[in-house]
DNA sequence: ACACAACCTGACCAAGCGGTCAAGAAAATT
DNA sequence: AATTTTCTTGACCGCTTGGTCAGGTTGTGT
């Protein structure tokens, strides 16, 4: 009975102690940089030696690049909020949610794309060259035929893009701050709503579908 | 004659000195963070023996306090753009340009202090609860004194500059991005003017003043 | 001219780094 | 039960790092 595909405990193991390095990595990534994160301070928080880290992952960079691609991946998906709609009001609406849901579940992994990005991307520029601007073409096209079916105002796609993205992202990338400027207590449940709510109000009303 | 406070050899070339390590430090830490920066690396681009770098800054966290602190200061002389506005669209206005201009001008600056931030601002922690909330909260009355004057939509004043911060300090810290997706091609004169000008239509329409 | 203080720097060091490896433990296969 | 494969780990290594320091050089006040 219960023939079916066991686990393995092998296959088991190892998914789990790739799982507690990435997340170990995650952190330590987004709070000292890929230059102050040691294989150590990793190995510490995944509960593994670090000769172990290097059996699962060959170097540094390795385990780092995973951490970034599987960032990357989680980001691209909320475009999925983008599409299928026929009004910018509920699509850039859904984008907005979408993102900061990302923003306040993954704020390490934002962290740490945003370090690689302003450190000029030595690992991910093929990402930003093919996937990412193939995107962000397709979605200035969206935007554009919204603007020309009037369903919004003539504001360029690209920066629009870009309000989106740094202002979403800013309550992960920046949230010590945002978090200093609340008294020092994480924002709460109504506190994301509200940012959320927000956001929405000021960017839909500024591309005018209010 | 010119009997003038001469400069006195000595204070000049310490001042030339000074100003040498802060800009190669700036530059450095900027482009691979505070673990990834080394002295020797600094010490190089400053055209300085590295023990010379430890003459005048006794460590790397005394030398990178320093490019954190004086970044801080620009970047604070940005709200006098704010300042001495009778209403919102040229005070919000005047501020975004000034932002935008610090972006162009200061993007390293404005990356070690992503940096910093995002690193949980271990070295500036008190400038965050000190000068950064007293400006914060004084500028949210004075957005509030507009909107209570029905100069503006009734928005949340502290949300509004979160989203003035993020999106104009994006252009800096995720230049490298905007770059890559101009077709590799640095923004010209006229995509700035461009960029500015979008920024300010999107959100001063967001808040009503248009 | 002299003496004193400020400045400069090549050589050096202990500490910590990423990464290796050999030898053993545990699981899977036969 | 034996064998093979996969996994685990303490000890170790070469290298780079931030930082030191003694001794020389340069500028300044007297």
């Amino acid at each position: 009975m219960t023939s079916q595909t066991r686990p393995s405990k092998r296959l088991e193991t190892r998914r789990e102690n790739e799982r507690a390095i990435l997340s170990a990595a995650e952190k330590v990534f987004a709070e000292a940089g890929f230059g102050g994160a040691t294989m150590q301070l990793i190995a510490d928080l995944a509960g593994l030696p670090k000769a172990n880290l290097h059996y699962y992952f060959a170097t540094k960079e390795d385990l780092y690049r995973r951490v970034v691609q599987d960032i990357f991946e989680i980001w691209l998906h909320a475009a999925d909020s983008f599409d299928n709609a026929a009004d910018p009001a509920s699509g850039i609406g859904a984008y907005i949610d979408a993102k900061m849901e990302i923003s306040r579940r993954h704020p390490n992994g934002s962290k740490v794309w945003a370090s690689e990005v302003m450190h000029g991307a030595p690992v991910i520029q093929d990402y930003l060259e093919g996937t990412l601007r193939d995107w962000t073409e397709g979605r200035i096209a969206v935007i554009q035929g919204w603007i020309d079916a009037g369903k919004m105002a003539p504001i360029s796609p690209r920066h629009l893009l870009y309000m989106l993205w740094a202002t979403t992202q800013h309550y992960a990338d920046f949230g010590h701050q945002v978090e200093t400027l609340n008294n020092g207590k994480p924002l709460s449940d109504a506190d994301w709503q509200m940012a959320k709510q927000q956001v929405k109000d000021i960017i839909l009303r500024g591309i005018g579908v209010v």
